[in-house]
DNA sequence: CGTGCGCTTGATTGAGCTCAACGCGCGTGG
DNA sequence: CCACGCGCGTTGAGCTCAATCAAGCGCACG
């Protein structure tokens, strides 16, 4: 308390009000690392990672191959990550939204493993990795927290390993719709009626399909009355039809 | 120098050979948590990690749902990771070797999201959790090592998704053979001439193929005088060829 | 000596890919 | 104002690669 007070008091109101406005008033606070953090350390946290982004659709936050120093907590907007070794194969490992965290695949190698594009307009936070290693060592339950969200990025990739190694491509496609239903959800969002942000070429290239099948696909579950929409525009009518369809074998 | 040797004499040489005979005199340091670590780090380390652990073929060191409390290094022999989410549904989602670290997917959740299955006789060493945290908070290199396997997983994900995603029968097995040469390899063993220590099925599940597959693409390559083997035996004959096949897009 | 498991090989099938045409909305420019 | 091209999505026809179904081999083991 008395720690808190003396640092508000040796800045200026202005510096503190742009700190109110980043990670403790962001609504992503839940998802994003400032999870279960005590109010002072969220301030040290907030402090390294004072500096916004704002990227256009279709531009590059990093590129593979990019030295990696930093991660970003996605404020706004959607991004794609895309992996390629070589330059005619790639594959969209994952779409990242608000409250999301960017650039963890980068630290083993100290380079961007992948491409992160937004696919609209967007807004991330930066935060500078060697500065937040050593709050980690100082913040125990921040590096819980941290290893837990690295933890789960592998988790999430685990899923989708399963969906491209054993899944038909109406499971897949019915997965990502449930997928991105629960993730609206969970910010608050529609989870029946929101809009895909990504287009179908990046939606096949996820799901390991071609643009055609996956047209095809959403054209079936038009037809059996499962969702509703018009391309981009997607509301989903009978939920329990599409995690039928996933859970079986 | 000095501080080794006071350390050295201040305990039983019992213990300092047990001691010894861990992680400092492990063939599979290098690859492990101790890479990169001063002399007396490696001992606090070490201590944490004492415990071993013998897991028979087909066993599992532990179990998708298992309450997740250590992470464990491979000292011996190979495990599969396989993750399922419903009973019927199974993927796997790698193959681990000695120097390789298992149950960081639990991490996220408190509990393993896959079971780690040995696929023939094996030995690892436990690494108490809540004891390596507070340890990673204490020594920031390892802190860092720890960091940078966590997106190594990630990463070693990526291309997985790449193989399932986008990649054909042949390519897929290819890359498989080409991936486990070069992990012989880094561990001092041969890169053309090793023994596939799990069956087609296992294989095939963890490529996103039948068993026929497998078997029929690992002909073709025998027939194209590219490998040479009986059964499990492998020998790599045109590893040029099979990088080739790898690339083509 | 039969039985089961792991693997291979062959014949057939089918899900999803490829190729191709077309529709729609939108911005641009004559 | 309309014509036009372009990006994005849908739909159809045919094909292909890998799945499925089926048979058989070799080997370990009770």
């Amino acid at each position: 308390m008395q720690d808190t007070f003396s640092e508000l008091t040796t800045r200026s109101p202005i510096s503190i009000a742009r700190l109110k406005s980043s990670c403790a008033e962001c609504s992503m606070q839940e998802l994003c690392l400032p999870a279960a953090i005590t109010d002072d350390d969220l301030e040290r946290l907030e402090r390294i990672m004072s500096k916004r982004l704002r990227v256009e659709r279709g531009e590059p936050l990093y590129r593979a191959g990019d030295l990696f120093s930093n991660l970003y907590a996605v404020r706004l907007g959607h991004f794609k990550t895309v992996y390629s070794q070589d330059l005619s194969t790639k594959q969209i490992i994952g779409f990242q939204m608000s409250g999301e965290i960017l650039g963890m695949e980068g630290i083993g190698a100290e380079q961007h493993q992948c491409s992160a594009i937004a696919i609209e307009e967007s807004e991330v936070c930066e935060i500078p990795y060697d500065r937040l290693e050593t709050l980690l060592s100082e913040m125990p339950s921040l590096q819980s927290h941290f290893h837990r969200l690295l933890s789960r990025e592998i988790n999430r990739e685990q899923k989708v390993m399963l969906l491209l190694g054993s899944m038909s491509a109406d499971q897949r496609v019915a997965s990502f719709l449930l997928n991105l239903s629960r993730r609206y959800e969970a910010r608050g969002q529609s989870a029946h009626h929101f809009v895909l942000r990504m287009t179908r070429e990046d939606i096949g290239n996820y799901l390991g399909l071609t643009i055609e099948s996956v047209s095809r696909v959403l054209s079936r579950f038009k037809k059996n009355g499962w969702i509703e929409g018009m391309l981009r525009d997607i509301k989903i009518l009978d939920r329990f039809a599409l995690e039928t369809l996933c859970a079986a074998h």
